[in-house]
Order: C-alpha cells, then sequence, then structure tokens
RNA sequence: GGCGCCGUGGCCGAGAGGUUAGGCAGAGGCCUGCAAAGCCUCGUACACCAGUUCGAAUCUGGUCGGCGCCUCCA
C-alpha cells in the first residue's frame, strides 16, 4: 500500500506485512461537541485501522484529546477541568455514533504530565529548549530542519510562532521559538509542577510525548487535518527528533470540510455539530458523504450532497431487501487495487457499486461492513400490525379489490412504511 | 504578500497523453391492477489562453477563480 506524504509530497510505500503499522492521529481540543468537519480525520483514521487489519497487518492507533487549552480555560472560567472531562466524554459519545469502534489508544495530555516534563527535560539538557521566565521555549535555531514539513523552510517570516502576549514574546530569542511549557497565570485554574515552575505544558508537546509514550520513537504514519501542518505538527516534528527520536514516517492530512465556502471550524462558528448531522441523516449517509471524496481534498457539505449520499444508502439499502445468497469469498484484490492506491474511498464506492450490478453479494457485504456500512444490509422488521395490514392488502389485490388495496397502502404509508409487491407476496420497508 | 492544494458533464466525483469510471438528479421504455424496487436506453465533460506532441482533459508556461496555512483550529 502506498500512501501520499506531505513530508516528501509524494507517494509512499508502507513497510511489508506484518508491520506493525503504528500509527497516531490528531484528536479534537475538547471544550464543546466536536462539528462533523472534525469527524473526519476520526473517520479516516477508523477506516484506515479497519482495512490495514483486514490486510493483515498488526496496527496500532493513538488518537489524542487535548484537554489542556486557552480555549478550555477561557470557556469555563474557574471549571476547565470540568468542562475538559464533559467533553471528552461527549467526543467519544458523538464518534461512536459512526459505528466504527475506537482507536487502540486515547491519551489525555493531561494523563500525559510526567511524559511531557520529562521530554521537555530532555530538550533543555541538550541545548533544544530553554527556560525563560518560568516558560520553557524550543530553540528553533538549534534545529535546521525546522520548515521542512511545512514547505516554508529559510522563511522566517513565515515561521514566526507568535506569544500569546506580547510580553512573552520577549522572553522568546527568537521569533520562531514557541512554548513547550507555560508558566501558570492568573485565571487558569489547572496548573502542574515541573522543574521549572508551575504551570501548564505548550500545545504541541503534549502530541509529542503521548506519540512517544504509546507508538515509540518511530511510528509508520501520523494524521490530522491539513490545518495542523503548520506550526502544529512542524513543532511536533522538532520537538521529537530533536529529542533524538525518528517519530513519524508518513504524514497525512486530510482535507477540510467546508461549509458556505468555508473551512468548519470552531472559531468561524460555521459549525455543524457531528451529533445533529447523525441524529438528521443517518449514520449511512455521513459515512457515504465522507466516502465520496478522497481523502485528501476538501469536501463540501450541502443538504444536496448529503440527500445524494442518503440516496446511495438506498440503492445499497434496496438491493439487499429480500435478498438471499450462497456464502461465498469476497473479491478482496479489487477493494485492494483501488485502497492500496493512497486509499483511494472515491473509487472504492464506485467497486460496491459495480459489486451491486454484477450481483456480487460476499463482496459487497464485506467491503460495506469494512466501511462501518454493514448495517444496510440488515433488513428492518415491521411491526406485527404492519404485517396484518399488508396481509390484508394481499386478500385485496387477490379479490381484485384495488380500491381497498390502495387504501391500505395509504395506511401502511402513513405509519412510515412502503409496501412493495415481489413475485412471491410483498415485502415491508421503511419509507 | 509568502507557502501549498485544487478547478471534470445539471449535481457529487475517480481517472489520466490515444480505449464507457461510478453515483445522484432528469428523459424514454420494460415490468406492475396502479405503484415501489429493479432492469434497459439516453449525456461525448474535463476553467481560460498559448505551447510541446501524430494526438492533451491528462505534460509545460501564463491568466482567471476557489480553498487551506502563515493567529487557536481536524
Amino acid at each position: 500500500m502506498r500512501l501520499f506524504d506531505t513530508y516528501s509530497r509524494g507517494l509512499v510505500e508502507l513497510p511489508p506485512l506484518p508491520g506493525p503499522i503504528r500509527m497516531y492521529f490528531c484528536g479534537p481540543t475538547v471544550y464543546q461537541r466536536i462539528h462533523i468537519g472534525n469527524a473526519r480525520p476520526f473517520v479516516l483514521s477508523m477506516w484506515m485501522k479497519r482495512w490495514l487489519e483486514q490486510s493483515g497487518y498488526d496496527v496500532r492507533l493513538a488518537e489524542n484529546i487535548t484537554d489542556i487549552n486557552d480555549k478550555i480555560y477561557r470557556a469555563a472560567p474557574g471549571a476547565s477541568a470540568e468542562l475538559a472531562a464533559a467533553a471528552s466524554r461527549w467526543y467519544v459519545e458523538d464518534t461512536d455514533l459512526l459505528g466504527l469502534g475506537r482507536p487502540d489508544h486515547e491519551p489525555k495530555a493531561t494523563e500525559t504530565i510526567p511524559e511531557i516534563v520529562e521530554l521537555i527535560g530532555k530538550l533543555v539538557d541538550g541545548g533544544l529548549a530553554y527556560p525563560a521566565g518560568g516558560d520553557v521555549y524550543f530553540r528553533v535555531a538549534a534545529f535546521p530542519e525546522y520548515g521542512r514539513l511545512s514547505g516554508r523552510e529559510g522563511d522566517h517570516k513565515a515561521l514566526h510562532n507568535p506569544s500569546e502576549e506580547a510580553e512573552r514574546e520577549e522572553l522568546k530569542q527568537d521569533p520562531r521559538d514557541f512554548a513547550l511549557w507555560k508558566a501558570h497565570k492568573e485565571g487558569e485554574d489547572t496548573v502542574w509542577e515541573s522543574p521549572w515552575g508551575p504551570g501548564r505544558p505548550g500545545w504541541h508537546i503534549e502530541c509529542s510525548a503521548m506519540a512517544e509514550k504509546f507508538l515509540g520513537p518511530v511510528f509508520e504514519i501520523h494524521g490530522g487535518g491539513n490545518d495542523l501542518v503548520f506550526p502544529h505538527h512542524e513543532n511536533e516534528l522538532a520537538q521529537s527528533r530533536g529529542a533524538g527520536s525518528e517519530f513519524a514516517r508518513i504524514w497525512m492530512h486530510n482535507g477540510m470540510l467546508e461549509l458556505t465556502g468555508e473551512k468548519m471550524s470552531k472559531s468561524l462558528g460555521n459549525i455543524v455539530p457531528l451529533r445533529d448531522a447523525v441524529e438528521e441523516w443517518g449514520r449511512e449517509t455521513i459515512l457515504l458523504f465522507f466516502l465520496t471524496a478522497h481523502w485528501r481534498k476538501p469536501i463540501h457539505l450541502s443538504d444536496a450532497v448529503l440527500a445524494q449520499a442518503r440516496a446511495q444508502a438506498e440503492t445499497f439499502r434496496n438491493y439487499f431487501v429480500g435478498l438471499e445468497h450462497e456464502p461465498e469469498e469476497p473479491e478482496r484484490d479489487e477493494l485492494a487495487r483501488v485502497l492500496d492506491d493512497d486509499f483511494n474511498t472515491p473509487d472504492a464506492l464506485a467497486l460496491f457499486h459495480d459489486w451491486r450490478t454484477r450481483g456480487r453479494t460476499a463482496s459487497l457485504l464485506w467491503g460495506l461492513a469494512l466501511f462501518g456500512l454493514g448495517s444496510l444490509a440488515e433488513a428492518a422488521s415491521a411491526p406485527a400490525d404492519l404485517v396484518a395490514l399488508a396481509e390484508k392488502r394481499s386478500k385485496a389485490r387477490a379479490s381484485r379489490d384495488f380500491d381497498e388495496a390502495d387504501r391500505l397502502r395509504g395506511a401502511i404509508e402513513e405509519q412510515g412504511w412502503e409496501v412493495r409487491d415481489v413475485a412471491d407476496g410483498f415485502e415491508l420497508v421503511p419509507k
């Protein structure tokens, strides 16, 4: 399998079976319910995990939850820990709605403080970081590779990491330097001890620490939204390599989900909560919506596009209505051909339709289930009173009383079900 | 302004130097008591302008347009 890697800007081959494939994906900062755009890397990572495992790889996926952040302090003054804990639960709840399973590890920053402090200490000892005014900063000048990942190597202006406050900026030796540890400030209601004084970790260092803690000093894939390339991932890479770890070998950055021509983001306020979208459209529609676009491209959210995804869900669902099939081997190679080529899910979807029209039930069932869409094959059973109505309608039809038959069909439809006449009787399907 | 991604038929969206992608919507037909579902048929698209080539939507240059990052952000 090969994947497009941001660092080398080309396709990179995965190691041979059985791996291991160790993956780290950046999860959300938790201070409110996640939106559907936040779900994209989650969905991508779980699909990748499922496909790689299906392919025979030994996979380990870690996906962090950032529960220390300015946004959290600001959103819940005096109760940031409570908000972060609640929002972490919401995140798990909401992503569980997708039915894709969980990553192997979902570490939180607050549970990784000793490792973070240790990593910062290592960087300070190695001359790659320096304490200043209770903060600790990464010394970018000591890491020549800085800017390589984001393609802005040498451009000092583009590599500037501004401090939150002007007076903090003066503590830095170089505008590019960024905080690894931030001294405790008035109004922040969580604080941890460190050799440099009380405070809390910077954003980037937590990922470096968590990745190493759960995956080791080198791992195969690092993923996240492409809005994280700079500064977040650039800084992670600098910290971890600066501390002597090889770190990630392939960088997978997914495209943004856009609403009305703009990236959906919590700070812009143009958000559709994942939970609401799943409730309104159903989980299969949301998954199919993600499946229609290649992971690297931007994807536009609109009712029209969701309606198309829902129509596809119906098409698959209809295929399975009343279907019996012989167990047979899925045509794995056909799916591998498209997924092993940069995980081309739109091509996979085309293949599923091909399998559908050619009646390859076993393959279709297997392929859909891989992406969490196996439920499309599950027939809902109608309540007994509706079955009785449908039977009554069959009798009416048999005696050619079509007015009565149509009346009964209307009654069934009023209850949200549709009756279809088939060769040996009828089928009841939800509308 | 700098760095990067992208512009495909009504809509979504792969692909890729010469051969039907696929889906959704739409039209006609078959089937049906009528429907639904299903099946068959129908679209000759690749932003624009130059260039390379026997041949480009696919390569090169430019133009226009969209998006992301450069501030927290999946």
